[in-house]
DNA sequence: CACTTTGTAGACAGACCAGTCTATCTATAT
DNA sequence: ATATAGATAGACTGGTCTGTCTACAAAGTG
């Protein structure tokens, strides 16, 4: 990836809205720490919500990609499952971890952020479809309801480690998922 | 409760941060939706934030008074624990329904704010002890686990309901705290 | 009546915000 | 050599924000 002006301009935008939250971070801010002229921003994406969507799609694509890496490395749906909660443990010893980037996001739209609201709501559908694809194939009875299960401890978990500076909800969340696929 | 500026302040302040988080509204709106003068704002509340810690504590106290109702209402610890998942339907039920404030409000303070952060994290162990509490009762091998676990469900599921603006994910974490009891 | 409390209306300061505009610079490709 | 495209610094507009200040009004209490 070549170091422009517009990729400068992504990674630091998602560095910080990570960080801080899509509201909690100014335009003046991001162009400072990513070393860029103010009308490079301007070239390069129609306004500040333009450049927040490319950025939480990234995010989102980054998260969605690891938690692929961590399925194709498991032997088995059940520890691929496990794993998945693990990628949120070492997610959580990062110093700036702060919860889940979009449910943060969530936090931050107003409704008529239709596209970031949409953004939102297709991560969550796409992890929670990668639980359902994995309760099936582990044998659940009812996938769908042991995927939303699973999503609802994922992001239980996130929150919880977010809000306590502590990994504890992840392991709780973590031992929660095991005993719901025995 | 006499009709005092200060509690029509602090109410106006329960339900606009509710609706749309701290950082997204202004003293300018609160003021005008509390039918108050400026200055009656800054003779009750040293700032913003000031106000922000009054309405908050309060709203995490009437959670918790509900919670305690349902568990009250409860024949027993099982029953208790899933009657306040159906709390939790009937919160998302409102039209006006965001998830959970205090989660919201984590997603708006920043690492100086410690009053706001301390009470988040107060909620949040009062829920925890509730659970933790009712799973004792129940005759759980590890009630703080447990306790954990139907935390980081009823978050998860307040999340879940919230961005997908369906009731689905409280139903399933319904489910899962179900199972976890068995 | 005098005094205190509580509230009101609105101007104002100082800071920050997103976004626009201009003028200049630099590298590359023709 | 020149044209083009991308980048830069920074002034500027119009708006919002929190918080302060002043002057005034109503209402209860001694």
């Amino acid at each position: 990836m070549p170091e422009t002006a517009k990729n400068r301009l992504t990674e630091t935008a998602i560095r910080l809205f990570t960080e801080r939250g899509l509201t909690q971070v100014g335009i003046n801010e991001i162009i400072r720490e990513a070393d860029v002229a103010r009308m490079s921003l301007y070239n390069n994406f129609r306004s500040k919500d333009d450049l927040a969507h490319a950025a939480y799609t990234m995010l989102s694509q980054r998260r969605l990609d690891a938690i692929d890496a961590a399925i194709k490395q498991a032997a088995d749906p059940q520890s691929a499952i496990l794993a998945i909660f693990d990628l949120a443990g070492e997610l959580a010893c990062a110093p700036s971890f702060r919860g889940c980037a979009l449910i943060a996001l969530a936090a931050h739209t107003q409704l008529d952020q239709r596209d970031l609201t949409a953004l939102i709501r297709h991560h969550k559908a796409a992890v929670r479809d990668r639980f359902i694809q994995l309760a099936k194939v582990h044998g659940q009875t009812d996938p769908v309801l042991t995927g939303r299960q699973l999503l609802a401890l994922w992001d239980g978990a996130l929150t919880g480690a977010s809000i306590e500076g502590d990994i504890a909800p992840i392991a709780a969340a973590r031992s929660a998922a095991a005993q719901l696929l025995r």
